[in-house]
DNA sequence: GACACTTCGTTGCGCAGGGCAAAAAAGTAG
DNA sequence: CTACTTTTTTGCCCTGCGCAACGAAGTGTC
């Protein structure tokens, strides 16, 4: 209702992007005037997302020294996420600078039961606060979960591998935590949190492409994450880009994620004899340690990726795309020839640096669910209400 | 620079949709306060944007009547429109709500000479509004045309059929004819055209897809079109949805637009003999005339096409897409199976009534035109200049 | 050391434009 | 004619930005 904020939200963005930073320069890049500027901070300061950094800037010999501004990380103020997975929930707590402050991983004890899965994330949440950074105040809670996720309801409407429905994710986590909680997709998640910190920070358009036992995508433009009428935009998943013989749940054959999902990737490596175990982690592993037949297949699989890379260059065109596939991360090979693929696939041939892998460690996960909360911080800075204590 | 008139832009565009309507309704409909609606209005009036409507609306029984405001149309101002094929040019002056109020065909005299070509439209237009619509003040021009278009800068990048390359068509004809120019591409004109005035009207995103001699598609969203980083948004042309076995100039096979391109399948109907010669009209006539095999024909391609569109609605999730394409258009089978072949293919599984044929007529191309202005128009109404004479 | 010079940041003022609330307008019902 | 309802307008205030003047914090020069 209240589009204010606009430029607060330009200022904060700027701070954020361009480190400490004088105010003229953030009078600069987001054209506004020096006294907007310097209104906004003083706001944004007193809501405590900025601070006056102390670390100075090069002298520049002449005029008066910056006094340079900062994402105020550190100080005060925290984001919680909660990424929800097949298997367990990664809890994190991260500064404004999407920095992993404390990270703690909870094993489902009961699948099926989600509110038990839901309840114990938050409890332990709250313990996670508690032990380790009980000074700091946190601002909210993300939530990234796999599956179709309505973000406007707060609902995880179908996690198929948990078998979860009309889950209502926030209001659950927000009854057992009184912070204001934000869910999303996985893969928004994940491109939110590229735009927001990782390699990509500087384009305004990005596209986010994530293989894992999953496939999805994620469209982000003019500073806007994309979810599409029904919360489903980015579904590569059954696009037919493998061979047609490799049957698909769906129905239908050769769909992206029956063919190049870890699991049905880790499988054709184990037929194939080229791996013991049908484990994806394991043929990376031998592919990184050397194995040709195991980098060979790596690379195959990277191919099909990056034939999606270039389908979705084609028809949104956007500054970059992100790549998360384990390959492209872990193997120069795959990098290459993902980009050696795109650059051959695509028709508006992008640049070389228009194709990125993910740029996060080990700690995405966390990152990205944190990511949906601080993504609205940064989108409306001064509607940070005050703080609410976490485990209310 | 100029982030006003926003408001006033929701105002125009309640009123468009909403075709003669009380300004408490505009109100409702925008959420602006009925103070601002008044004022808007005035200030639209005092441009000639908007009427006070004679026409009274239906009367509630009690209460102050409805002094409705509408888009005024056939009062004072026009909008011209260009669109630049392969054969001609279709030139046509529309009303504020796009309706044809004169049109007309220029064949070009030397399709390689670009500027005798844009020369002899922009002057044909000025005599077709001297003609017909002296007392009209045009506010503007839109062109569109086929290829690819840098819209920032108004250049026509490149048009592969008439083999123009970096031709300035915004300069050229702003100084033929003293008007403010914008320049689009053939799918992002159709895809405005389709939204502000066609059947589309009310849906916030949507996808067109256009299926002619060339495939293309263009993808609006949240009120905005979305051209991506190089203008190239939309290119659905060379996706692999044939069969491979159809070679395309671009160097693969089973591209999109090699196999249902109108010269394409009329080939392949006339290497058939259905039809004497190669030509989609005589196709789509033998199939409106009953002609089983032709009917079949036709239906196959609009198979493929749904396949496409299938695609746009999983990877976009729009509100609908709208198709243009020869059978889709004529044919009811041809429209049963793009909705039941999308509904089949498309994860999101679309309702039949986010598949649309396109709405116009014959005057399509001009409309599209116009629209490219139209839209700017609409998009920031206050900024409507003091109008300029044509021929100037 | 006083002063000029440069650049950065802040403050006062004006203006645009929206919301709120009161008032005016334009009809019906009785 | 009066009461009532709903639409539209008007007056007032508030937010938030730009502009321009001013204050601040350094260096360089004489």
């Amino acid at each position: 209702m209240n589009p204010r904020g606009t430029a607060a939200a330009a200022v904060l963005g700027a701070v954020l992007r361009h480190g400490p930073v004088a105010r003229t320069t953030v009078a600069r890049l987001t054209g506004l005037s020096p006294a907007a500027v310097t209104r906004n901070c003083a706001a944004l300061a007193g809501l405590g997302l900025l601070t006056e950094s102390a670390g100075s800037l090069p002298y520049r010999g002449v005029g008066r020294p910056h006094s340079p501004v900062d994402v105020a990380t550190g100080r005060r103020h925290l984001v919680a996420g909660i990424h929800i997975a097949h298997e367990h929930c990664t809890l994190a707590l991260l500064d404004l600078r999407g920095r992993v402050r404390a990270r703690l991983r909870v094993p489902h004890r009961d699948p099926d039961d989600h509110e038990d899965v839901l309840a114990t994330a938050a409890d332990r949440l709250v313990r996670l606060h508690a032990e380790h950074l009980p000074g700091h105040v946190p601002l909210g809670l993300g939530v990234a979960a796999g599956g179709w996720v309505d973000t406007e309801a707060g609902v995880l409407v179908e996690h198929a591998s948990l078998g979860w429905r009309d889950v209502p994710v926030r209001d659950l986590l927000a009854a057992r935590t009184g912070l204001p909680v934000l869910v999303d997709s996985h893969a928004r998640a994940l491109a939110r949190a590229e735009q927001l910190f990782g390699a990509a920070g500087h384009h305004q358009s990005l596209v986010h492409l994530f293989v894992g036992n999953v496939v999805d995508a994620a469209i982000i433009t003019g500073g806007g994450t994309h979810r599409g009428t029904r919360s489903a935009a980015g579904g590569v998943a059954h696009l037919a880009l493998g061979d047609p013989a490799i049957e698909c749940p769906c129905g239908r054959g050769g769909c992206l994620e029956a063919t190049v999902s870890d699991r049905a990737w880790a499988w054709r490596a184990h037929r194939a004899g080229v791996i013991a175990r049908p484990s994806i982690a394991d043929l990376g592993d031998a592919a990184a340690a050397g194995d040709a037949a195991a980098t060979a297949l790596m690379v195959d699989r990277t191919r099909i990726v990056a034939r999606a890379a270039a389908l979705l260059f084609d028809i949104v065109n956007p500054d970059v795309v992100v790549v998360t596939e384990l390959g492209v991360i872990r193997l120069p090979e795959c990098a290459d020839a993902l980009r050696a693929e795109v650059a051959a696939t695509s028709r508006v041939r992008p640049s070389p640096s228009a194709v990125l892998p993910s740029s996060f460690g080990p700690d995405v996960l966390g990152v990205a669910a944190g990511a949906v909360q601080l993504d609205a911080i940064y989108a409306d800075p001064l509607n940070v209400r005050n703080p609410i204590r976490l485990g209310v």
